[in-house]
RNA sequence: GGUCACAUAGCUCAGUUGGUAGAGCACCGUGUUCACAUCGCGGUGGCCACAGGUUCAAGUCCUGUUGUGACCACCA
């Protein structure tokens, strides 16, 4: 083969392409080795690749690699997430800009909509993971809502509803006003805000003495169905029992004891709402109170002749909640206005007020389903890195509610239950099925209604470790990649993802559907701040790629993911790895000018030179180190691991003695060692490996060539320490130097110390100069 | 309110079983003799947040304090 001279400059953007359409075809499994699984987290089918997912991709780029590279038979399981909600806004938005009155599309063409949407524009994100570098076979991708994986969550569905793990019931739940659909605890955020506590007199029946309540949230007191007090509390203690009348109604309410009211906030007095607060509520069920809802699903006060009075029926909850306070004041009910900081629910996407609405939705029993999956954890079939996530894991599996996992929407998997005209519920697999179970009831196809309600998107997701592996069926796949290795995530889908695929797995497959989990962090900006459009600090990855290539982004993610700690990601740190980069780039330069040969194995090495027995230990210790800390998952030392091999080791000593020491045995070792160098340090910089590894002749892809071993018996155990000493030494004589302008005298100590060693003296002396 | 992190050079961070404090950036000096100025060489710079304790020995282990952050819960 005949090596092309490197160019002057390092420039990646003349071959990162070339490299990855060349490589492609290695990154499917191929091999009869050992089977790797690593999941990728399906992006949303509207995604784009930010600085959270490089980071993902890139860790995970760099595992299956690495395990590629040693002998297993690695698979990287692509796909992408429908993302419900997300989706469904997007689109809308989007067809909504071209004029379409999405409000007038019937379910089904909304949904042919979203389809012709994710045809066109879905899934770009994978040409940009390709610039990254991610060695995924892409023809073995999933898309939650294909026809196999949807086959998957019907069948999922049907035996959890059969086995008495899925119930419907009418609860309250989050309800967001904006998309008109209950979401999960999970999807909620919390915002403080200032906001205000009014007291309000509710009317004693029979006295003209009036008791006060405080709120912040007063035009839910339609929905009122008591008023509690603290049992011990004695102001309030005589009014046990007895009713009052809620302000333009004629509704009589009893005021009730109950822990619930706390004698320190507000006027101790508490009205009782059960149909719009989760504390309420619970209060509700244990005095067996009415539940009345006064809102409806747009967030309007209920157009409700009984409960709602006609000047706020219909109104949007703020300006009722404004006209009621200006109606309550001019009639002297409102005595008090506090001013606090509380804590606001808001939907995660819809960033609207979330309402807690009683409706009927399906829900999974996670209680049930959590003992194995908590177990799984426990006896360390299932290990995250860093530990301490385990803790925030059990925490939520131990303290699990009901997973709330309809949702009003058009867009995912629509649940498989046909209704009866008297409420029957029929859960099947298909219509057929429904309609004969039906039929033995007496109930005709025509009688039966599906549900519109689709499901929660993490509902699929959740199935991803054996869905995309071809589960129902007993696939070849299947058999050969469940359970899967390593799962790469962010700490922040914990439970939306982690706990669900555990649980799932558990109950479907059996067995925990990954070994290790690790998480990472968060990417922020240099600063440490979150990066937010509304901030302006977002970093655009694919621009760092252009301009400083994709290896020194990479290098840089890794080498920042020191666990436990923020990733803070700036310019500068892509720069200074893009500089590294170079520096690997030049060496390849000084070698070739020199001529050395790359393709002579490690193993055919017989090192007499103690300079070239120093440099094989030091390889042997940077490739066992490597090893260690893929293990260890700690690739901001991997790259710490290359940066010390390469610079202070090769290049500042080795390369420089080399010019003083050139024969045919340090040649062949320096063309070596470098060769192993690139092969080991490939699954973090793969675009420069496989560039300088063809352009030097070592081999055309390095994607599936593993490290090298480096007989022990051929190193002389004593040269690396006597010539550690002597890069101390050059280091002591340099500085003195600098400091005296001479080098006589460490010279002539040095010359004492060293005298059995002679050549390589020399040529610390040359080095030196 | 509960849980968990974190606090080391001006900045960003390493410091893996306790054993003389490290790197990069920045700064100062210096060097383009043919790999590399996207660089080399040398240097300045630290009461390791604070207070106790364990130990021959603590940046490292324990307790407390302060500060910062995250998550969970509450949120009339």
């Amino acid at each position: 083969m005949t090596a092309n001279l490197l160019d002057k400059t390092y420039n990646p953007s003349l071959f990162e392409k070339d490299i990855y359409s060349r490589t492609e075809k290695f990154f499917q499994p191929q091999s009869n080795g050992q089977p790797f699984t690593v999941l990728m987290p399906p992006p949303n089918v509207t995604g784009s690749l930010h600085v959270g997912h490089a980071l993902n991709c890139t860790i995970q780029d760099i595992i299956v690699r690495y395990h590629r590279q040693n002998g297993y038979d690695t698979l990287w399981q692509p796909g992408m997430d429908h993302a419900g909600i997300a989706t469904q806004m997007v689109v809308s938005r989007e067809l909504e800009a071209q004029g379409v009155d999405v409000k007038k599309l019937s379910r089904n063409e909304l949904i042919e909509k979203i389809w012709e949407w994710k045809a066109k524009s879905g899934g770009k994100i994978f040409e940009q993971q390709k610039s990254l570098g991610c060695s995924v076979p892409w023809s073995y991708s999933r898309f939650t809502m294909d026809e196999g994986f949807s086959k998957a969550v019907t069948e999922v569905f049907v035996k959890l509803y059969k086995d008495g793990l899925i119930f419907r019931s009418k609860r309250l739940v989050n309800w967001d006003t904006k998309f008109k659909t209950a979401i999960s605890d999970l999807e909620i955020q919390n915002k403080e805000e200032k906001g205000t506590l009014w007291h309000i007199n509710y009317k004693i029946s029979g006295t003209d003495k009036y008791i006060t309540i405080a709120t912040t949230r007063p035009e839910t007191m339609f929905g009122d169905t008591a008023v509690a007090v603290h049992p011990e509390d004695e102001r309030y203690n005589e009014f046990i029992g007895k009713s009052v009348t809620i302000p333009y109604t004629n509704r009589e309410i009893k005021i009730i004891a109950d822990e619930q009211a706390d004698m320190e906030k507000g006027s101790g007095c508490v009205k009782i709402t059960p149909a719009h607060d989760h504390n309420d509520f619970i209060v509700g069920k244990r005095h067996n109170l009415e539940m009345i809802s006064v809102i409806d699903e747009d967030g309007h006060m209920e157009r409700n002749e009984e409960f709602v009075p006609d000047f706020l029926q219909g109104l949007y909850l703020k300006k009722a909640r404004k006209i009621l306070l200006e109606k309550l004041k001019d009639d002297g009910l409102l005595v008090k206005e506090e001013a606090i900081v509380h804590s606001v629910p808001y939907g995660d996407r819809s960033n609207t007020v979330i309402e807690p609405r009683l409706t009927d939705q399906w829900f999974v029993d996670a209680k049930k389903l959590a003992v194995d999956a908590i177990k799984a954890v426990e006896d360390g079939k299932i290990k995250f890195y860093p530990e301490k996530w385990e803790n925030t894991y059990y925490d939520w599996m131990r303290n699990i509610e009901p997973w709330c996992i309809s949702r009003q929407i058009i867009w995912g998997h629509q649940i498989p239950a046909w209704y009866g005209p008297n409420g029957e519920i029929f859960v099947e697999k298909t219509e057929e099925d429904a309609v004969e179970a039906a039929a033995k009831l007496g109930i005709s196809k025509d009688q039966l209604r599906r549900e519109t309600d689709v499901l929660d998107t993490w509902f699929s997701s959740g199935l991803w470790p054996f869905a995309t592996l071809g589960w129902p069926e007993k696939t070849e796949r299947l058999e050969k990649f469940y359970p899967t290795s390593t799962l790469v995530t962010g700490f922040d889908i914990i439970f939306f993802w982690i706990a669900r695929m555990i649980m799932m797995s558990m109950y479907f497959m059996k067995e925990p559907p990954f070994k290790d989990i690790y998480v990472h962090a968060l990417v922020r900006d240099e600063k440490g701040q979150k990066m937010s459009k509304s901030k302006g600090n977002v970093i655009d990855p694919m621009l760092l790629m252009d301009e400083y290539g994709a290896d020194a982004l990479r290098y840089t993610l890794a080498f920042l993911s020191v666990p436990g700690r923020d990733v803070k990601l700036g310019k500068d740190q892509v720069k200074i790895s893009r500089n590294f980069i170079t520096k690997i780039w030049n060496a390849a330069r000084f070698l070739q000018t020199k001529e050395v040969k790359f393709n002579i194995g490690l193993s055919d090495l017989k090192p007499t030179k103690k300079l070239n027995h120093w440099i094989l230990s030091k390889l042997k210790k940077f490739q066992s180190e490597i090893a260690q800390n893929m293990k260890d998952y700690r690739f901001d030392y991997i790259t710490r691991n290359m940066q010390y091999f390469l610079r202070d080791v090769f290049c500042d000593f080795y390369v420089e003695a080399m010019k003083f020491q050139d024969d045919e045995e340090t040649k062949n070792t320096a063309g070596a060692v470098f060769a192993e160098f690139l092969r080991v340090s490939h699954p973090v910089i793969p675009f420069v490996t496989d560039y300088l590894s063809s352009t030097l002749g070592i081999s055309d892809t390095l994607v599936l060539k593993g490290i090298q071993t480096i007989k022990e018996e051929v190193l002389d155990p004593n040269a690396e320490e006597e010539v550690d000493e002597l890069v101390e030494s050059l280091h002591a004589l340099r500085s003195e130097k600098q400091a005296n302008g001479t080098e006589s005298e460490v010279y002539v100590k040095l010359k004492n110390e060293f005298d059995n060693i002679k050549g390589e003296l020399s040529i610390i002396s040359a080095m030196a100069r």
